[in-house]
DNA sequence: TTACATAGTGTTATATTATAACAATTAAAT
DNA sequence: ATTTAATTGTTATAATATAACACTATGTAA
């Protein structure tokens, strides 16, 4: 569960954005999209990516410097992500299953030791486009 | 096990230093280093990175925009790569665990669907900064 | 061995992604 | 009320990555 934050009108407005929208989104693509609303310049838009991204309300995809909203309501999910991404369409989902999260949660090294945080990006193609 | 490339003058160039490496490189970090043997542009780095990631011969670590050498010999491993970061000092090392990549391989999402390729980034402390 | 295709090179310019630094404002917590 | 932390707005700049073009080397196959 989330502690619930209240966004600021930035935050807010970003992750309204991003939270609608049904791909993920490039910050400068934000910064495009918010500057009708008075958010002029990508620091703005940044440091509520980050703030966003911190409490768990959107997830960076690392492969493709875009960020996404989380749908995952059972979230701890800041820390804990996997995602499959369409390497045609570029469609990405996030993966919530909880078998993997239990096997990657409990995963050891060698040395024994566990992580706190993991993110995983799985790559193939998505049904539409296997069907092509 | 990897088909054996033969790398050329610059791809080998740019191996060789992220190879003997301890830590991951940047791109801008490399060219810096290769600016004495005649590798002037960036995109002459980037485009030996790409080489190199594509045959396998590196990995790229993608929420630290680095590069590292392969060194898991048993090697599927341009397709299915894990990695473990330690948030303070930033070391990386390449997991390799029979069972993990056993595990990921054959994951199946919701819709049934597998995938062709992953990649896994595990963020903790490391053994020495654990203990301080 | 010539021709053709494929991959790689060198170069300049530019696009894209992200942060530094500073002054001002707002919100929250004593 | 005061102060502490978080957020904002702004300008400038750093860091990461690709486009486009002309040219060279290498492999393959007629």
């Amino acid at each position: 569960m989330h502690k619930e934050h209240t966004l600021t009108k930035n935050q807010q407005i970003i992750f309204d954005l991003i939270n609608k929208s049904s791909e993920p989104m490039k910050a400068y693509s934000i910064l495009f999209n918010v500057q009708k609303k008075g958010i002029k310049a990508p620091l703005q838009v940044y440091r509520a990516l980050d703030k966003l991204v911190k409490i768990g309300k959107i997830h960076k995809i690392e492969s493709r410097n875009a960020f996404i909203a989380c749908h995952n309501s059972s979230c701890q999910v800041a820390n804990a992500t996997a995602f499959s991404i369409c390497e045609i369409c570029e469609k990405v989902t996030e993966i919530s299953s909880a078998s993997l999260s239990k096997y990657l949660a409990n995963f050891k090294d060698k040395d024994g030791m566990k992580y706190s945080k993991y993110n995983l990006e799985f790559f193939g193609l998505c049904k539409k486009c296997d069907t092509k």
